[in-house]
DNA sequence: CCCAGGACTGTTAGCGCTATCAATAGCAGA
DNA sequence: TCTGCTATTGATAGCGCTAACAGTCCTGGG
């Protein structure tokens, strides 16, 4: 295609050598490579060709130092595999993609430790802001975030004092509608099944919270709990449910902390004949589109994630509609969903 | 808990200011920091307590480019949502984990103009290596990859040729295999059902083309087929197979091009009645453990999808046993797992 | 008591790019 | 012709950090 370049292949190309090859100072080249300032459209056109020539890739880490400006935009999520995650991403980068800010994605195994030095890692980049899952942090990592000097967008969960902007749901309250529409439907032997979550999930344990608390205020409680570690998958959920069901032979209602475990017990119940949602109800949570082919739709609750995604997003990007700078909390409502495993009236 | 930062809190902290506040130059405190060099236990705590006392974050902006190093690893997918490289970003982060590598991920969409951006923007930050899916690219693209000067990893597929080392397995064999273990168990008549993918999903079209080309081995062809957009959920498996059953119904096999849809085929045809794998049998690709719950477990093959990200990662960090720096390319081989949906003999 | 050598700390130059301001040229209006 | 602008290009000075080398001090052997 093009001509090899004529340079030390073992050197990198610098600005100067993209200067030399077209004739202009390092200064026009760089202006004409970020589209700034005034360049006769004759001088442009001998960069961009002695640039592409060359095979010239600017150096964004001395362009960023230089400008004091970074297009990044770091995301800490607690796991990839949780697919919360991933729709979390497309709303981010969906509005990011036209600002010229790029997500930067950094995992922390919901540990508050790791998540530490994810912060730590990724505000040592200097980013253009930071967003990341949950209102709980370490007191280091607080502390870093509230000397960090850019948007800090904290997300998924509103329970919680967040150190600037939070875009999420109440957890708790997202427990309490569930609990709330069970027991409306008149079930009454209600039996959770989740994440062991000494620490873990703190988004789970806040449902579980709203959800004892409205049957609390009901005058009932959980006849039985079933608790695991590890992934979420369908079979995770058949067991627990089997499990469940042995030993409390008489529940009416199961609900789990996600709907692919739910989904998971849904096909153990059909599996074994049960009268769903006559005799026994089930409920997840999340909404998970994936799952929508099951025999019975799984009664669940939206988690909002696109839109949290979205808006996190836009706080970042300095998008908000009515110009908030910063400090915002955008409360967002799940819908509940009955499908077919809770009765009608 | 620490002394409020008494300097002026709207400029952000440099070394310098560490230094001035612990009484020592720039230099023993970027050593502390980075812990490289000697540096008296007394100095050292010193500096640590005045880092942790204004809450420095070391700029690494400014490191990388005094230094030449970057501990930053791109990885380019083509999607989050896909669930096959949250995995492969596992099997990656694993690796990294003790090597003071950080793997940051960026996301092609399945496009080849956009990974095209992606690897420019990557690059353009100058990391240690790229991961990338495919081995299919833009010329540009290739020129990129193969200027960069640092370890290129193609991952997932090794039909075609990388630019530099790959991992992965072949996606063509993997369609003959399944063929042939198909044709074995006496089926005759094979639709397929898939992504519509004239240039998305290049591993997938591989795979079928093997398929293809075993069934032709045979005397056989595909007797219809049926495409899909768009992401893939039991739901849009359970409609193309009615679609498809509706259309012909005297097919004997189902081949899916992954295994969500398939499991969507799969409980369609349990919904039926059909005798699975009696009168039809299905299968599937990529072995997600995720849907291990089904009634029945649907037929696979499993992509090693762990174990390419592991040794893509090794190969980044130079950890390859034998030594070897470039050019390697590391050919997995896929297990086929019957299930419970291809007749045994 | 002197000096080699280790332990520790400091000084000097950039890394490759961009902000800022200066310089030059070209051109219309006074 | 001179002035005042605009359009375009260049020169200079860092951005915050680290590599490389240059002390400085102290210790033990001769």
């Amino acid at each position: 295609m093009s001509k090899p370049p004529s340079h030390d292949p073992r050197r990198t190309l610098t600005l100067r050598d993209v200067s030399e090859a077209s004739g202009v100072s390092e200064m026009t080249v760089s202006r004409v490579l970020r589209n700034r300032g005034d360049v006769s459209e004759t001088t442009r056109e001998r960069v961009l060709e002695a640039a592409r020539n060359l095979g010239y890739v600017p150096n964004k880490i001395a362009g960023a130092l230089a400008s004091q400006r970074v297009n990044l935009v770091g995301v800490i999520i607690p796991s990839l595999s949780n697919m919360v995650f991933p729709e979390v991403m497309t709303g981010i980068s969906e509005v990011l993609e036209d600002t010229g800010l790029q997500p930067v994605v950094g995992v922390s195994n919901y540990l508050h430790d790791r998540e530490e030095q994810v912060i730590y890692e990724m505000l040592s980049w200097r980013p253009s802001g930071l967003i990341l899952a949950g209102v709980e942090h370490s007191d280091a990592s607080r502390a870093m975030l509230a000397q960090a000097g850019v948007p800090i967008v904290e997300i998924m969960d509103v329970d919680g004092t967040p150190v600037d902007s939070a875009v999420g749901i109440s957890h708790r309250r997202a427990g309490r509608k569930m609990a709330n529409a069970i027991i409306a439907a008149g079930y009454r032997r209600i039996a959770f099944l989740g994440t062991h979550m000494p620490e873990q999930d703190t988004r789970a344990r806040k449902r579980l919270e709203g959800f004892e608390e409205a049957l609390a205020g009901a005058g009932l409680s959980l006849v039985d709990r079933e608790y695991y570690a590890g992934g979420s998958s369908l079979l995770k959920g058949r067991e627990m449910t089997q499990a469940l069901l042995n030993r409390t032979p008489d529940v009416d209602f199961l609900y789990y902390s996600n709907d692919m475990i739910g989904a998971g017990g849904l096909l153990h119940c059909l599996d074994q004949g049960l009268d769903v949602p006559g005799k026994i109800g089930l409920a997840g949570f999340n909404g998970m589109e994936l799952l929508d082919g099951l025999p019975r739709q799984l009664a669940t609750m939206d988690a909002c994630r696109l839109e949290i995604g979205q808006k996190s997003a836009e706080i970042i990007a300095g998008k908000r509609p009515d110009g908030v700078i910063g400090g915002e909390v955008i409360e967002l409502t799940p819908t509940l969903q009955l499908g077919d495993t809770i009765r009608r009236a």
